[in-house]
RNA sequence: GCCGGGAUGGCGGAACUGGUAUACGCAGCAGACUCAAAAUCUGCCGGCCGCAAGGCCAUGCGGGUUCGAUUCCCGCUCCCGGCACCA
C-alpha cells in the first residue's frame, strides 16, 4: 500500500496541472462565466497567513464552480508600489525596484507551491510601466473633464528630516525616525472629485445584494449624507486695509438648525481668517494658534485629543436674535471641513457642553422633551434626541418639532439672504498626491511661464527611474536631474517634472480589469466586457471602506468615459476576517520596543482568567501582553505558512485554514489543530488505499434495496451530509464543508466490510467524498482519484462532475421528534414519517413523559413543528 | 471620540427562517496493540447535585418579547477592524 507522502503527491499533481495548462481561461461566449479575484497582495517578502486564507478561499471557490460547469477565471497580480519598499531601501540600501521584484519572485513560488488555480498568463504588477501608463492616461482624462484638480492639502511634516510623513510614520504625534513633534503643513496636491459621485455611490449600495450588509452600512456612513442648513453670522470686522473679512459674513453648517436659538458661542479653526486677524494683535492667541499646528492630521488623534479653545475677543451677530455671539478659536474645528467654523449649542450637543463648562460659557435650553427634566450641568443623551423634542425659549418657533423648526428657521434665514438648506456629505475628495518616490509619477510638467502643464498622451508613460534609493529626507526624485529636466510641452522652454507620485489606491482601483486583457493596446478592451463585472471579490475586511469605495468610483469614471459598460465592479463581495495572534512586547530603557514571538513566551493569567502578561520561556523574564492583533512582521507575531507547507504539505495548510473558522470571522491563530488536519488526510488516504481493490471491483450497478441496514443507514448519512456540504459551498462556509467530509469518512469507516452492499457503498462514498473535499485539498484528491481508478471513468478530477444527492437514499419510514413540556426537553417521540399534526399531537399526549411532568394539570396548548418537535404547554 | 463587527465547553468552532445548545476537530483521561515508546484503534469528555433514575444551571453581563431565544428588542462590558498618506 502506498503511504501518504504529501511532498511527492503535490509535486506530481502540480506537474500534471502545469503540463495540461489547466488554469488558463479563455473568453467563451455563451458559457456561464465566473470571474473571481482575491485582493492583490503587497509584495512584502513572503506569504503570510492572511494570504494563505484569502487565496485558499478563492481556490476552493474556483475548483467547486469549475466542477459545476462554470468557465472560471482566477488571476493574480502585485500591488507593487508603496511605502514598505522605501523603508526596506532605507534599512538595507537596496533599490525599491529590486527589493520588490525579488519579493514577487519569492511569493509567486510560494503561491505555486500552494497549488492555487491561478491563470498566470494574466499576471499584472502595478510597478510595470505597461500598467501604470494607464493610471497616468486616465488621470489626464480626469484633468480634461475637471474630475482631477489641484488644491492645497494638509500633511504631516517632520521638521527635522524636512519630509512629509505618512500617518503610519507618526507615533504619538512624533516622527518615527527623528522623534520630532510633527507639524501640520499645507502644500499643493491633486484631488479627484469622488464627491461628485457621492449620491450615486450611496444609491447603488441598495442595488448590491451580493455585498455584506456591514460593508454597505460602513460605506453609507462614510459617505455620510446629511441634510442641514448653512447660514451666516454677520459682523463688522475689518482687516488692516479696512476691508471686511469674508464680506462681513462668517458661515457655519449645522444639521440641527432647530437649535440655532440656543447658540451661545461660535468656534473657528486656528487657520480661519478671523482667527488670523485676532491673533495678529494678540500674542497669547497667536501662540495658541501656533500650538494648534502641532500634532498629526489623523482623525482618530483629532477626535480624542483634549478640546481646547481661546477667545478671540471678536463678536458676530446672531442672524435671528441679533444677539452678540463670542467667537472662539477651537483646536477641534477643522479648516478643511465646511467653512472652518461651527456654532456652539451647549444645551443640545455633548461636546459643546463640555467646552462650555470648561470655559464658563452660558448654556441655553431651547429643546424640551415631555417628561424629561433638563440640567445645564449634567449631560443626558436625550438632549440630542431629534425625534422627541419641541422648541422652547425660541420665540416664534416655540412648540415646533424638529422638522417644522428646521423648515421655519431655514425659511427665515433664506428671507434674510443669510442661509439656506444644504445637503452635505462627510465624504471628502480623494487626494492622490504623495511626496514619495516608489509610485506612479503624476504626468505633469511645471513651467515657469505656463504653470502646471499635463504631459501629452503620446509621451506616456512617464517612466519612473528604478535605481533610486531613498534616505528618509524627502523624495529622491528631486535629486534626479535626468528625471526632472524636461521641455515644457506647451511652450518648449526648459521646465521641471512633477515629482509627486500617485496614492497606491489608484493602482488597486482597476487592476482587476487589466487582468482580463493584460496585453491590450488600450486601457481595457472587449475581453473586459466579457469578464466584468467581477462575480466574486475576496479580501480583508480592513478594505471595507477606502479601497472598495475608490474602486467603485474609478469604475464609474471609466463608465462615464465610455471605457466600460458597467456601473459597479463587484457583484459579490466576501470580506474575510483577519488572522490574529497574540502580541508580546517589552519597552527597553531607551524607549525602544522589542516584540517577542508568541511561541517563545508563556502566558500569565489574572484572577478573571484573562491574560495579564507573559514570561519568556528562555529566562522567565516578564514581557507585556499587548492583546490580539493582526499578524505582522513589525509585531513579530506572524506564523510562517512556508514552515507549515514544508512540514505537512500544502494540503494540510489549506485544510487547516479552511477548517479553523468561518471565512468571514476573524481567526485567532493556534498551532493546535494543524496536526489534526494532517491526521485526517492521512486517515483518508489510508482508508482509500485499503479499499482500492474493493472500489475497483464494485464498478457495476448495485440495487440499494438489497443493502444491509447498516449500509442503508450509512448511505443515508452520506447523502444527507452531501446535501449539507452543497448548501455550505453555496453560502461559502467552507469550515463546515470540511466537517462534512470528516463525517463522510466517519460514516464509511463504521460500515462492516462484509455487509451486503458494503463494497458498492465504499465505491460510491469514496467517489463522493473525494470530490466534495477536492476543492480544499486538490493534491490529495488528485492522487486518490487516480489510485482508485476513477480517472478513466470521469476524466480528470478538475473537470469531474459534482456528485448528486440521491433522494431515494434520504427516505425513512419513521422520524424522531423532540418532546418538550413547557419548552423544556423531556423526551423523544418516534412517529411515522407521514404522520399529520393531529396524529403527532395525540401521540405526544399519550407519551409517558407528559403524564409524569404535567402531574394531571390541564394541557393548555400543544405546539407542533412538523419534522422537528412537539411542545406541550400546561 | 466616531462608524462597523464579535463574544458559545479547557481550545478552534457548529446550530440554515425563533425549535434537541455544544456537530466536526484539538487538547485531556481510560483502555487495546507494543519489551517499551511513537503511530494507530476503542471508549469517556460543559458545570453542579445524585449510588442511580434523574434534576438544576449554562451561549460575555443585566433586563424584555415568546409555548420556546445562541438567534429578535433595550441597556452595558470587553475585544477586533476602519477613521481618508500602511496596504
Amino acid at each position: 500500500m502506498k503511504p501518504f507522502q504529501p511532498a511527492e503527491i503535490e509535486a506530481a499533481a502540480q506537474a500534471a496541472w502545469t503540463a495540461a495548462d489547466a488554469y488558463r481561461a479563455t473568453e467563451k461566449p455563451g458559457a456561464k462565466k465566473f470571474y473571481c479575484v482575491s485582493m492583490l497582495p503587497y509584495p512584502s517578502g513572503k506569504l503570510h497567513m492572511g494570504h494563505v486564507r484569502n487565496y485558499t478561499i478563492n481556490d476552493v471557490m474556483y475548483r467547486h464552480l469549475r466542477m459545476n460547469g462554470w468557465n472560471v477565471l482566477m488571476p493574480m497580480g502585485w500591488d507593487a508600489f508603496g511605502l514598505p519598499a522605501e523603508n526596506a531601501a532605507m534599512k538595507n540600501g537596496i533599490a525599491p525596484a529590486k527589493w520588490t521584484y525579488d519579493n514577487i519572485a519569492t511569493m509567486k513560488k510560494q503561491m505555486q507551491a500552494m497549488g492555487l488555480a491561478i491563470d498566470w498568463s494574466r499576471e499584472v504588477a502595478a510597478c510595470d510601466p505597461g500598467y501604470y501608463k494607464w493610471n497616468q492616461w486616465l488621470f489626464l482624462k480626469m484633468l480634461e473633464r475637471g474630475i482631477a484638480y489641484r488644491k492645497t492639502q494638509v500633511v504631516n511634516w517632520d521638521p527635522v528630516d524636512r519630509t512629509v510623513l505618512a500617518n503610519e510614520q507618526v507615533i504619538d504625534g512624533r516622527g518615527w525616525r527623528t522623534g520630532a513633534v510633527v507639524e501640520k503643513r499645507e502644500i499643493p496636491g491633486y484631488y479627484l472629485r469622488i464627491t461628485d459621485y457621492a449620491e450615486e455611490l450611496l444609491a447603488y449600495l441598495d442595488r448590491m445584494p451580493g455585498w455584506p450588509e456591514r460593508v454597505k452600512t460602513m460605506q453609507a456612513n462614510w459617505i455620510g449624507k446629511s441634510q442641514g442648513v448653512r447660514f451666516a453670522f454677520t459682523h463688522d470686522i475689518r482687516d488692516a486695509a479696512g476691508k471686511l473679512i469674508g464680506d462681513g459674513r462668517m458661515y457655519v453648517f449645522t444639521t440641527r438648525a432647530d437649535t440655532i436659538m440656543g447658540v451661545t458661542f461660535c468656534a473657528v479653526a486656528p487657520e480661519h481668517p478671523l482667527a488670523a486677524h485676532a491673533a495678529a494683535s494678540n500674542p497669547k492667541l497667536a501662540a495658541f494658534v501656533d500650538e494648534c499646528r502641532r500634532g498629526s492630521v489623523m482623525e482618530a488623534d483629532l477626535a480624542t485629543m483634549e478640546k481646547k479653545g481661546m477667545p478671540t475677543g471678536l463678536v458676530v451677530i446672531h442672524p435671528l436674535t441679533g444677539a452678540k455671539v463670542e467667537v472662539w478659536v477651537g483646536n477641534y474645528v477643522l479648516i478643511g471641513y465646511g467653512d472652518g467654523a461651527v456654532m456652539g449649542v451647549p444645551a443640545h450637543d455633548e461636546r459643546d457642553l463640555a467646552f462650555a463648562q470648561k470655559y464658563g460659557l452660558p448654556v441655553r435650553q431651547v429643546i424640551a422633551i415631555d417628561g424629561e427634566s433638563f440640567s445645564a450641568t449634567a449631560w443626558q443623551p436625550w438632549y440630542e434626541d431629534k425625534q422627541r423634542g419641541k422648541c422652547v425659549n425660541s420665540g416664534k418657533y416655540d412648540g415646533l418639532p424638529y422638522a417644522g423648526a428646521v423648515d421655519a428657521i431655514a425659511a427665515d434665514l433664506a428671507a434674510k439672504g443669510q442661509g439656506e438648506k444644504q445637503t452635505t456629505f462627510r465624504l471628502r475628495d480623494w487626494g492622490i498626491s504623495r511626496q514619495r518616490y516608489w509610485g506612479t509619477p503624476i504626468p505633469i510638467v511645471h513651467c515657469n511661464d505656463c504653470g502646471t502643464v499635463p504631459v501629452p498622451e503620446k509621451d506616456l508613460p512617464v517612466v519612473l527611474p528604478e535605481d533610486c534609493i531613498p534616505d528618509g529626507t524627502g523624495n529622491p526624485l528631486n535629486k534626479r536631474e535626468d528625471f526632472l529636466r524636461v521641455d515644457c510641452p506647451r511652450c518648449g522652454k526648459p521646465a521641471r517634472r512633477e515629482t509627486d507620485t500617485m496614492d497606491t489606491f489608484v493602482d488597486s482601483s482597476w487592476y482587476y480589469m487589466r487582468y482580463t486583457c493584460p496585453d491590450a493596446k488600450t486601457m481595457v478592451d472587449g475581453r473586459n466586457d466579457y469578464w466584468m463585472p467581477m462575480d466574486q471579490y475576496i479580501g480583508g475586511i480592513e478594505h471595507a471602506i477606502l479601497h472598495l469605495l475608490y474602486a467603485r468610483f474609478w469604475t464609474k469614471v471609466m463608465r462615464d468615459l465610455g471605457l466600460v459598460k458597467i456601473d459597479e465592479p463587484f457583484t459579490r463581495l466576501l470580506t474575510q476576517g483577519m488572522v490574529l495572534n497574540h502580541i508580546y512586547s517589552r519597552t527597553g530603557a531607551g524607549g525602544g520596543v522589542e516584540y517577542f514571538w508568541p511561541d517563545d513566551v508563556l502566558n500569565v493569567h489574572g484572577d478573571d482568567g484573562r491574560i495579564v502578561g507573559a514570561k519568556l520561556k528562555s529566562d522567565g523574564s516578564r514581557v507585556d501582553y499587548g492583546g490580539l492583533g493582526t499578524m505582522s512582521k513589525s509585531k513579530n507575531n506572524g506564523v510562517d505558512p512556508q514552515a507549515l507547507i514544508d512540514k505537512y504539505g500544502a494540503d494540510t495548510a489549506r485544510l487547516f485554514v479552511m477548517f479553523a473558522s468561518h471565512p468571514e470571522a476573524s481567526l485567532e491563530w493556534s498551532d493546535a489543530g494543524v496536526d489534526g488536519a494532517h491526521r485526517f488526510l492521512k486517515r483518508l488516504w489510508t482508508f482509500a488505499q485499503a479499499r482500492k481493490d474493493t472500489v475497483r471491483s464494485a464498478a457495476g450497478a448495485f440495487d440499494w434495496r438489497d443493502a444491509a441496514p447498516a449500509v442503508k443507514a450509512a448511505r443515508r448519512e452520506l447523502h444527507l451530509t452531501l446535501k449539507q456540504a452543497d448548501y455550505d459551498y453555496e453560502r461559502v462556509q467552507y469550515n463546515t464543508v470540511v466537517s462534512a467530509a470528516m463525517k463522510m469518512l466517519n460514516a464509511l469507516e463504521a460500515v462492516p466490510a462484509d455487509a451486503a452492499g458494503a463494497a458498492a457503498l465504499a465505491r460510491e462514498g469514496l467517489s463522493m467524498l473525494i470530490r466534495v473535499l477536492y476543492p480544499v485539498v486538490p493534491h490529495t484528491g488528485w492522487g486518490l482519484w487516480q489510485a482508485l481508478g476513477f480517472a478513466t471513468a470521469h476524466g480528470d478530477l478538475l473537470d469531474a462532475k459534482w456528485p448528486a444527492v440521491d433522494p431515494a437514499a434520504l427516505v425513512q419510514d419513521e422520524i424522531e421528534l423532540v418532546l418538550q413540556i413547557n419548552g423544556k426537553l423531556r423526551g423523544k417521540l418516534v412517529v411515522p414519517a407521514a404522520a399529520d399534526k393531529a396524529a403527532i399531537e395525540a401521540a405526544a399526549k399519550a407519551a409517558p413523559e407528559v403524564a409524569k411532568h404535567t402531574a394531571g394539570a390541564a394541557v393548555k396548548k400543544v405546539v407542533v413543528v412538523p419534522g422537528r418537535l412537539v411542545n406541550v404547554v400546561v
